[in-house]
Parts: structure tokens; sequence; C-alpha cells
DNA sequence: TATTTACAGGACTAACTTAGTCCGATATCT
DNA sequence: AGATATCGGACTAAGTTAGTCCTGTAAATA
């Protein structure tokens, strides 16, 4: 079904609750909070919460009055950010994450073609940041957001 | 991992192995012969060519010298055929295939903008042909195989 | 300084999905 | 008639994902 992770869809949201946030000077909010906010059970939360920490994503503050706050301003997150840090590397099979990955990648037709694919999907997940997800980057109040498309060039065409 | 299945993998590379059979006129191969060109388990192989034949990418012929052949020029196979052939629609999440899918679509904030991802991802699938990848396609022999971007509009933005 | 709050870092389990196998039936060719 | 190959489906094993839970540590407050 070629689809992320529900982990990964929740953090997006999550993150997209903490971005609204910070526009209202709401900046740190804990996981129980972010669980209400969301309706999503407490641990789910606190997991995803706790993983987006740790790839710097957000900031943690430990204690009372502790919680979570947006590491990065929200032009500055890729979507493929958030994709990575909840489920590593963006690779649509094996074979293109890297060399070795695959027993038939001396004979495959194919690999060069489909490395190229995976590029121009992952260029396009990095060209959205959290602030156009929300819609309140500078970029997408005042113009369509138009994301370019990402050349795709067979490594077999001489040019 | 944002990844497609190892049978969608394997779906591609027999494809590919019958549009280069097709450009040597030996367009009917059967289960077996596929299976030991790519040294995948015959049972495997099998099951994968079923699913394309029920489809429509391949054409089958029963009993005593039967197979499979392409049902259709290389060029009119698009790589988003194959991968709705062997695992359904193309959604990155449950509720981008449509609505009623997740519970918190009446509340989600992110939800518009991310069907527009799918779609931008979707129609990069759409634009790369069976003939593209195995390099064979007339206009990847003669200029660089450009796939253009798709826009991304933000359903937000008012124009 | 004691207490409360909240994150940190794991281990762990249940549910689900995927990969792969197998078998009986049917169609086709010689 | 006999051999060959697809058709359609059930079935199993393995792997992944979702979700829970527990112990430890840091920070704020009274």
């Amino acid at each position: 079904m070629l689809r992320i992770s529900k982990l990964t869809d929740y953090g997006l949201v999550l993150l997209a609750h903490y971005a609204a946030a910070e526009e209202q000077s709401e900046a740190v909010k804990n996981a129980r909070e972010m669980a209400e906010a969301t309706l999503l059970p407490y641990p789910v939360v606190s997991k995803i919460l706790k993983t987006l920490a740790q790839e710097g994503l957000l900031l943690s503050r430990r204690g009372s009055k502790g919680g979570y706050s947006l590491g990065l301003p929200p032009k500055e997150i890729r979507v493929s950010d958030i994709i990575e840090a909840l489920e590593g590397p963006i690779t649509l099979m094996a074979c293109t994450a890297g060399p070795g990955h695959c027993e038939q990648e001396a004979t495959c037709q194919i690999r060069d073609p489909w490395i190229q694919i995976n590029g121009a999907i992952r260029e396009t997940l990095e060209r959205i940041t959290l602030a156009e997800l929300v819609g309140n980057s500078p970029t997408a109040s005042s113009s369509p957001n138009q994301i370019k498309q990402v050349a795709f060039e067979n490594p077999r065409d001489a040019h």
C-alpha cells in the first residue's frame, strides 16, 4: 500500500499541534496535554515525543512544568525529517538504501532507475515543511505553494 | 521505512524481464522460465504473475506452450499501475484513501495538505513507464527522461 | 530537603501484515 | 489421452508494528 506507519502519522499530527501552539506563545506542552488534544493514548504520545526529542525535532524539559517544544522553527522542519526521525531512511526498497542489501544487485536490470525514482520521492518530501503543512509559512500565505518537481534522469541516457 | 513490499519489487523485476523479452520476439515466457531468470522461488513468481494477469498487465495462455506475455506495450505500463496491481491504491496513510478511514477526520489539521502530498507522489509514479525503467523508450533514448514535478497546492491558499 | 511532576530509556506483548508454500481444478497443445 | 501450465484459493511461518508498562533521573516548588 506504500504507506507510512501510524506512529509517523501521529508524529506529524503532534508536530503540527506544536507548530500551532508556538504561534500562540504556548510553546511548551507536555505529553499528557498533547494526548488530550489529539485524542491519542498517552503512552503512545509519550513514546513518539521521546523519539522526536532524541532526533532533535523537539526540545524536552524535565520536571514540574516540563514538557516539549519545537526544536526548530516550523519552516526548517521538513516532512522528510519527520518521517526519517520516526522510521529511518526513506527508501522504497532495500536495494536503494545502498549496496549490499540485495543479492541480485549484480544482475538487476532496474536498480539504477529505481534509485532515481526513490530520490524523486524523497526530494518531494524534502520540499514540504511543517510550516507549509499547517498553512502558515510566508510563502504559503502569499502564493500557491509550489513544490518544484524533481528531475528524473535515467542514468542510461548520455547527455 | 516508507517502502513497497517485496512482492511488488519482484513484480517490477519480472515485468522488466518481459519488456526485455518482447524486444527479442520471445514474448511468451512461463512462470518456471521466469523463476530461473530471476533466481526467485517458483511459487512466488507464479503467484505474482497470476495477480499481474488478473490486473491486465500480463496476458496468460494456459496449457502446454502456455505462459505469460505483456498485456500492453511497455510505454503504456506505468510504475503506479504495477504498484497498484500488487498492493492496492497508493496512499501514504489511510485517511488519504478517502473519507471514513480516520476517526479524527473532522478535527485533523493537516489532512488536506497531506492529500496533496500523496497526490504529488502518486503522480511521480504515474509519470514513469516500464519502457523508461528498462531504458528503451523513444523519449528515454533521445533525451533526458524528465519527470515533471507535480504542483503541490495548499488548499488553504486562495488564488 | 521532601515531594511532586514529567521526561529517559528500556523491555515486553499482542495484533497484524507479509512472504512464501501447496493443492485441486481447468484449459490447451500434441 | 496425456502432458503442461495457468487459476483460484487456503494455509502457515516469519517479521513488523502498535501499544503498554516499569524503573530511573532531572527539575520545580513548597
